[in-house]
DNA sequence: ATTTCGACTGTTTTCGTATTATGGTCGAAA
DNA sequence: TTTCGACCATAATACGAAAACAGTCGAAAT
């Protein structure tokens, strides 16, 4: 355990170096050996810090995943109730997204390639997101605003709608109408959960 | 116009043929030799019923559409309010792509690929999609069922969403929680449009 | 003991090229 | 009107050689 500080910092200048190649040329283009170059480092020093190029790509999307996390959770403290709370939640999530996919401009063209790989890697993600969306829900139960039978079964559906767009969402099959969709969606998601005097 | 009637029993007999192929390896590995010698007709012939691969290809989908659609009648008939109505239709749409990707082996891989002219070949039958949907819908607001402000955004709501679980679905990424995920969010989406006393 | 790396390896990917397969055309024949 | 054989330009494939690649290992540096 010693040294550990200084190997988490390397281990952090080793992903911003990734992170970039990742995000031009995706997995498969980017090579161990420019990532080693870049970082002015030896390609078996890559090895020492991480066991492998997936081991590396894992890594960059779980950093990812920290950074929309932190996003979302700062876009719900600043929302006032439940219903704002969710519905910074969804959008938060669906704009972070389509941003990603500008800066990640090889995410299009390999998301089917790596789908089952990038799903596995955000396993814990997801178990956030079906949490922080259970606590949202539960929330809105309590102070009365909500109105909902089986929470964890509608957590799940919230996330699983979420992750079906993702695809539609990153080819832009209706660009703009995209977010209107979304809007309506809410929408709709409110009426169903909301209860009514 | 005279021999009509002749000229489309023969391209039916063409997409039979063409349809088996196309289900068992996808549109890029059926070549147009192979349908007319099944076919057993001269390749040129194929082409004086069809202008290109592409346009069989649409063919056979907008036949698919078709069985769909006379699919989708029929369970709507069978249902006998417009909530049953609508859970027919998203159900029987959703269940019906299941099994097709059964047959349709080459669906799933090719998805991607073709994603884009699928979705062009498929124009009309979403148009359909969004008329019978708001015809369900308004039937409901008008018995005093259901209660939504806006039918056309709803019915485009509902048509994208399935559109969204369809690669999901055909991955099967959560196979077995599909089906309930379908059904958790119809519970949802009947609790948004639901009149309440 | 931890960290670095050069040298190495077995496997993939790439590449140039020759060859075949394929989508599509055309004019003639039925 | 319908059929098709012969034909064409292009795309896919096959294949061997060369290059690139992910990952290993033992030794050197710290």
């Amino acid at each position: 355990m010693i040294m550990n500080d200084k190997k988490d910092i390397k281990k952090e200048t080793i992903l911003t170096v990734a992170e970039k190649f990742f995000a031009r040329f995706g997995l498969r283009k980017t090579t161990m050996d420019e990532i080693a170059k870049t970082a002015r480092i030896g390609k078996s020093t890559l090895y020492y810090y991480f066991k492998s190029k997936e081991d590396i790509f894992a890594a960059v999307i779980r950093k990812e995943s920290r950074i929309l996390k932190s996003k979302l959770e700062e876009n719900i403290a600043r929302a006032a109730n439940p219903r704002e709370k969710l519905s910074a939640y969804v959008l938060t999530r669906m704009k972070h997204l389509k941003e990603l996919s500008n800066y990640y401009s090889s995410l299009t063209d390999e998301y089917p390639e790596h789908y089952s790989f990038v799903e596995r890697t955000r396993e814990d993600f997801t178990k956030y997101e079906i949490d922080t969306l259970k606590t949202i829900l539960a929330e809105g139960i309590e102070k009365g605003v909500f109105q909902i039978a089986d929470v964890d079964t509608a957590a799940q559906a919230i996330v699983i709608t979420m992750k079906g767009l993702e695809y539609p969402l990153l080819l832009q099959e209706d660009a703009g109408n995209m977010e209107d969709t979304i809007h309506n969606l809410l929408n709709i998601l409110f009426k169903g959960i909301e209860s009514r005097p």
